[in-house]
DNA sequence: CGGGGGCTTGAGGCCACTCAACGATAGTGG
DNA sequence: CCACTATCGTTGAGTGGCCTCAAGCCCCCG
């Protein structure tokens, strides 16, 4: 089965006896590029510590972030020539990478290596999939409703979570803008569905799952 | 190089000498249903004559169409237990298709049919990257430029092309309503961009591609 | 303590949507 | 062959959800 494999899409699957795959490791300051859309797409990488945005820009300037990378997330793996995103540290940021042509050599021999790029590849198509319906056809406060759950999901540790992007983030994220999405952040507040924690509101606690989810619909 | 392989993503590839591949065929009216949203995903599908369309339904009836399936391309590969999507045939339609299964069985030890499933895979990602900024943060004008461009990259044969789906299917696959479509065709037409032939407003000739291609930031 | 960036909140505007009517086309049955 | 009908597409009028613009607050950090 494709899809049976395990979820666990680590860079250190790729170290396998027959080949020498060197992972080094990285920081970046909050902001700092990492790499940038059209560049050769040299390394693969692995968040370790931090968070990382994702993103396309239209010549006068208009984002869409395509996606968010967690501790523990891949990204940068293109399967091509060059990046098709502009990748940036959200916040002070530990990656570890490896080359891609390093990868390919392990990938011309080893079938279970190109499966396991292939699964990643479909995760992130899936999640791709999901994300145009959100952007085509869902409201305001179904897509900010959809992105705390998605959030809730990936990061929560004890109940609660802290997002570490800015509302300018999530707003490129969701297709709205900043003062949509914290307008209807505080409708949620208001209608006791969502907690926020510490005067800076970067911080959220009390998540209602079961009412927030009644709203993405 | 993973992407340096061929782009002619066609069934047949995969009918390598070691394993016994079978390439069936079926013909769907218009309108009809080929495969339904989380339905086993038992069948891969090449179109052989016609177009489809594939799509995700909110509760509601709200529907986002995630890519048009025109001659020769594949589809219903979700590299899954499951289909992602419904596909629905726009037009009476023939395609060819083979099980999942047999597929899966290549794989397991043909390096390079995996690559080719990486490889469709990775450009129905690209797609799917490209939509979400249309979807995220273009207007209606430019999202309805975009689409004539890549219907014409796509189907155009002597220099014009006829759009197999109604203004119901491109407005799901833009995320706008039939009547802005239906205001944005004529805008450009007004503008001399844009051509129809026939009193039936399907048919689509004389495009200027420049001038289009301006209003696609 | 002063400056700056991020967030909130209000007022007003606009782009795309909704609602509606009508015309054109294709398919159906007499 | 021609009504009859359903569906699709166009077009206009009006609305509304989200955006724009702007002001002010809070917090961080020098």
């Amino acid at each position: 089965m494709f899809a049976s494999l395990g979820r666990s899409n680590s860079l250190a699957k790729f170290v396998v006896p027959q080949a020498r795959v060197t992972i080094s490791e990285y920081s970046y300051g909050r902001g700092a590029e990492i790499f940038g859309e059209n560049e050769p797409a040299d390394y693969v990488y692995e968040v370790a510590a931090g968070a990382v945005r994702s993103y396309k820009l239209l010549s006068d300037g208009r984002r869409q972030i395509g996606a968010f990378h967690l501790v523990g997330d891949v990204f940068g793996l293109e399967n091509a020539v060059v990046h098709r995103f502009t990748a940036e540290a959200i916040v002070n940021t530990k990656v570890h990478l490896v080359r891609r042509e390093s990868l390919e050599l392990i990938a011309q021999e080893d079938v279970v290596v190109v499966r396991d790029l292939l699964n990643m590849t479909t995760n992130n198509l899936q999640h791709a999939e999901d994300h145009m319906l959100l952007l085509g056809r869902k409201t305001a406060l179904e897509r900010v409703a959809a992105f705390l759950l998605e959030m809730d999901r990936r990061l929560t540790k004890a109940g609660f979570f802290a997002l570490p992007m800015s509302r300018r983030d999530i707003a490129d994220y969701l297709g709205l803008t900043i003062e949509t999405v914290s307008r209807e952040l505080h409708h949620l507040h208001d209608r006791g569905i969502l907690g926020f924690l510490s005067s800076n509101q970067r911080q959220i606690v009390l998540l209602d799952r079961d009412r927030l989810a009644e709203l993405d619909l």
